[in-house]
DNA sequence: AAATGGTTTTGCGAAAAACGCAAAACACGA
DNA sequence: TCGTGTTTTGCGTTTTTCGCAAAACCATTT
């Protein structure tokens, strides 16, 4: 009758949906599985599960009690690798984390990040969200999110990985058409690409100064990946992040424009995790290695 | 072998010494409890504590692991209490709940609010510490604590209770003598009675104006308390939180000095608690208590 | 309407774990 | 060196847990 067990019974139950499955899993008696949720039931003073013939589905309270279970068991694994770990320092890390990040930024960023901490770890598993729709942590169970300028609710803590710095950038053929541009007011002159209903760009230069770019605006579009598509095709300027076209720069397919000018409005590229007291191991690793590997490589996208 | 079990037991075997006495308080045999703790030194592959013959005392690891078991064991009664309490809503509230504030602020408005805490809930134990001396809350064992201005470290979560206004007052005696205060430049012809090292206070006055308000330096003292009983012996002015002396204005033992003024750079009162996941339901109707009660009293000692 | 196929439930005997007892080993202090 | 309170160890007992097999269940299919 070991209460933690239960506890990660009970989400095994929720995976699988029946008695039968997860006591074939567990190569025990279909009986003693169902007994052991009946001590859980009575200990806690509530059905978790409605019995159906076609398997379990999840009461009302029920519902409520997995999310803090999983808590619970994530809680106390962390606690017990903790302590393992102390034995012989470099016991392989094992367990599974999931990791969300914005789609563009997770694929050039970090998913060689990720790769080089597998392999690393070969006793780690992920899985890995490369989204830009902002998720509910808790409820996707995420353990871990890079994101950029969105903080979240009290008990998460954020940790500023760095500054998103935004430029503006051009195809070369689109700037021989368009004339050298010095000031953020030539930009009149020049089609906008945005990537969101806005149709000015609020600019910060040296020593502080700030003025607005005001381009005409061909285009708007949602993705972002599209749009650096269209500004090296040579439709016109976009403001894209560092990292984002430092590649494209190298190799010329873009240049940068007004060079000395960024968004003034930069948001932060922000490290976001619950704000466990016991976190896992593998976890904490995976924090540790994005918050130093992610700094590394936007330095070196500069 | 039910692990949580073990782990409060492993909290046990630390505040009582020895295997005897913990079983004792058990009714069970020694050799039981014994057995037990080797059962979870050998999960956790660590000592726990070196066993002598006058009782046990923790390991460095065992050190490291108190502090974690402490937290998965509230943590999990959190979890049990949150579902028992689903069933009958107003299930009797049990627990122990260890709460910090500061000593003059304790006393004057939150002692009332435990006290008729304590008073509803029956099943309810408390430690209060009141002290201005600012503790570390995970050393401690403090689940609340109330704060004036201090923030504490990432993984906690602080509620803005109130703003701390303060504000001059003094005897009534004592203005006679110095003729009428209009302005904060006319303090200079006053005696100053001050908290800390500082020698001047900055006001803020109505529609945002500032300024210096500069004393002649009477008194320093560390003792708040003091420093309120000088101001009402007609030593001078002081500078003193609103809740503080809204008895000795309302009994005429002091008068405001400066109405229309206060610090400017104030403070807020904060609630400060450690970011789990799983929070105790005494804990939380503790914090809720105090939320609202506390902005009720501070604005009753207008 | 009855049979079917998967499930959960229940009762009972077997296996395993936890427990208590008592004796032994232990280490410090007198 | 002895004595006192501990922890440790071995073994028989008790309690709990488990597996098996039969029974009950219920939606779907025949």
């Amino acid at each position: 009758m070991d209460f933690l067990d239960d506890i990660e019974l009970f989400q095994e139950l929720d995976r699988h949906g029946s008695f039968s499955a997860v006591a074939r899993l567990r190569n025990r008696a279909p009986s003693s599985i169902a007994r052991r949720l009946d001590g859980l039931e009575a200990r806690l003073g509530q059905r978790l599960f409605n019995r159906l013939p076609l398997g379990l589905h999840l009461t009302q309270a029920g519902k409520r009690r997995l999310a803090q279970a999983r808590e619970l068991s994530v809680s106390a694994r962390a606690f017990e690798q903790e302590s393992r770990s102390e034995k012989d320092a470099d016991a392989p890390v094992c367990g599974h984390v999931c990791l969300a990040a914005p789609a563009r930024l997770g694929e050039v960023c970090i998913e060689p990040l990720v790769t080089r901490f597998l392999r690393a770890h070969p006793g780690v598993s992920m899985d890995l969200h490369l989204t830009d729709v902002i998720q509910d942590l808790d409820r996707e169970q995420i353990d871990l999110a890079v994101r950029i300028g969105v903080r979240a609710a009290d008990h998460y803590i954020a940790r500023k990985l760095a500054a998103n710095r935004r430029i503006l950038v051009a195809a070369p053929d689109y700037l021989k058409e368009t004339g050298r541009i010095a000031a953020p007011e030539d930009l009149s002159r020049c089609d906008g690409l945005f990537g969101s209903e806005q149709s000015n760009w609020l600019l910060r230069g040296r020593k502080g100064r700030k003025a607005w770019a005001r381009p005409r605006r061909r285009l708007g579009i949602v993705s972002g990946d599209v749009l650096s598509r269209l500004a090296a095709a040579g439709l016109g300027v976009a403001l894209k992040s560092e990292w984002d076209v430092a590649d494209d720069l190298r190799a010329g397919r873009l240049l940068r424009v007004l060079p000395g000018w960024e968004q003034a409005d930069a948001p932060d590229i922000l490290l976001l995790m619950p704000s466990r007291r016991l976190v896992p191991r593998a976890v904490r690793l995976l924090s540790e290695a994005i918050e130093t590997g992610l700094k590394k490589t936007l330095a070196r996208k500069r």
